[in-house]
DNA sequence: TTATGATATTTTGTCGACAGAGCATTATAA
DNA sequence: TTATAATGCTCTGTCGACAAAATATCATAA
């Protein structure tokens, strides 16, 4: 079925084309909806989103930078794929960005957006039973990056959001596995709490615990993930 | 089998114009001979390289996310511009990720890897007389990148080299106010030397120093830098 | 059958064109 | 004079088109 572009009502011009493609085919990519390896046509998607495929491959080389497609010259763009190690490199550069930011988290005191990170999750903290596994892992995104934030390097946290956004399948997993969903919920509050006593040591330890650097499990879940993504085919 | 073995110039056509105007436009971003700030012409871009709008547009998009242009809907692409603190913050960002590297190298016992960059920098260490300032720098970022690289992250070393390209231009000021040069040669051979006998206290240390973390010289260095890229424009 | 070659189809990479937004300049009014 | 409106020019954002490369399809030979 092909559909015209014709239809575009209240065609918003402040959404420019290339961003709403930009953030159409990303959406793909973190979700695996195309598969990992997968070529992307480029007519199909202009037909898909009602547009010339110059803003889609204005869209694509934006993603390609960002390490969300791959590249081939002549053959065109592919959904990103990654072995076991790509997935473990992208979680420890983050586990090392976070434990960076907070040893630079200057004065801790009186910082009303410690005091809102604490207070937000402690909502989070209340109905987390009603959330969905989407909500949640938006909200513990949103809890580590605000909390990377806290040092104020600008650059800092928009890598950090890459990273999130490239190995977010995974973070679905892990939080799916969690036995106790309880326990990560009480180790941010616990985060939270070092924070605001200024007790660096302890704020450390947690950090390096929670986000599992040498946890034992981390192995097996993005075995998990994978296997999930590439369906039957062997690794 | 092989085709008809005929002399195909059109293989020369290997280099895609994307690129091409990639790596154009990212050495005039880098060197700031296009001023920070000042808007990106596509025509006078397409006609200076001989190629459509089309290409250059793709190669904007890819620097737009690389973080070496900024964009404007409606208006187009710009260098990138940044004030003191965002200098700062890439430093910092940086000497971060180089210290995560070093504190992720396993197993350092008989790595040729190490034995290599000990001995081209000692090379180095012979000849840095005859080297012009871009060559020393060179010669630098690929130290520091070859040192990270120990650690097998391959997605660490990417945002290394993205930073040392942003930064580059600090660096060579740096570079060049070094009241004696030999001092940094010298650190970075006692920074391989470190490597080799496994004393990573020395190690830590010697490298916190040597990227100046907490170096008192480096405000001033970031200022003179700003001043000559902004010229008499005021911070 | 499998391999090889010719042919047809798809898809990329790039081009030139154009409407409209943005910007500069001139003309007009206060 | 200064401020505002009109005018024309520049440049962006997107489109459709096309050649060449890549890929798929089919035919033929071994």
């Amino acid at each position: 079925m092909k559909k015209k572009g014709s239809l575009n009502k209240s065609n918003s011009r402040s959404t420019l084309a290339v961003k709403h493609a930009h953030d159409y085919i990303k959406e793909k990519v973190i979700d695996f909806i195309i598969p990992p390896g997968e070529h992307i046509n480029e007519v199909e998607l202009a037909e898909a989103l009602g547009m010339s495929r110059a803003p889609i491959r204005e869209a694509l080389n934006q993603l390609y930078i960002g390490g969300f497609v791959t590249f081939q010259s002549g053959k065109g763009f592919f959904c990103r794929k990654f072995s076991a190690k790509d997935v473990a490199d992208l979680l420890e550069l983050r586990a090392d960005l976070e434990s960076a930011a907070i040893s630079h988290i200057g004065n801790k005191e009186a910082r009303p957006d410690i005091l809102a990170i604490y207070s937000t999750w402690k909502e989070v903290a209340t109905k987390h039973r009603e959330m969905n596994m989407d909500e949640l892992v938006n909200a513990d995104e949103d809890f580590h990056v605000k909390l990377a934030a806290l040092a104020g390097n600008e650059e800092r946290v928009k890598i950090l959001r890459n990273i999130n956004e490239r190995v977010r399948f995974i973070r679905k997993i892990a939080l799916e596995k969690e036995p106790r969903r309880s326990n990560f919920i009480g180790e941010h509050l616990k985060i939270c709490e070092a924070l605001m006593q200024q007790d660096q040591a302890e704020l450390i330890k947690l950090l390096d615990y929670h986000i599992g650097i040498n946890s034992s499990q981390l192995k097996p879940i993005i075995h998990e993930g994978l296997a999930r993504i590439y369906a039957e085919e062997i690794l």
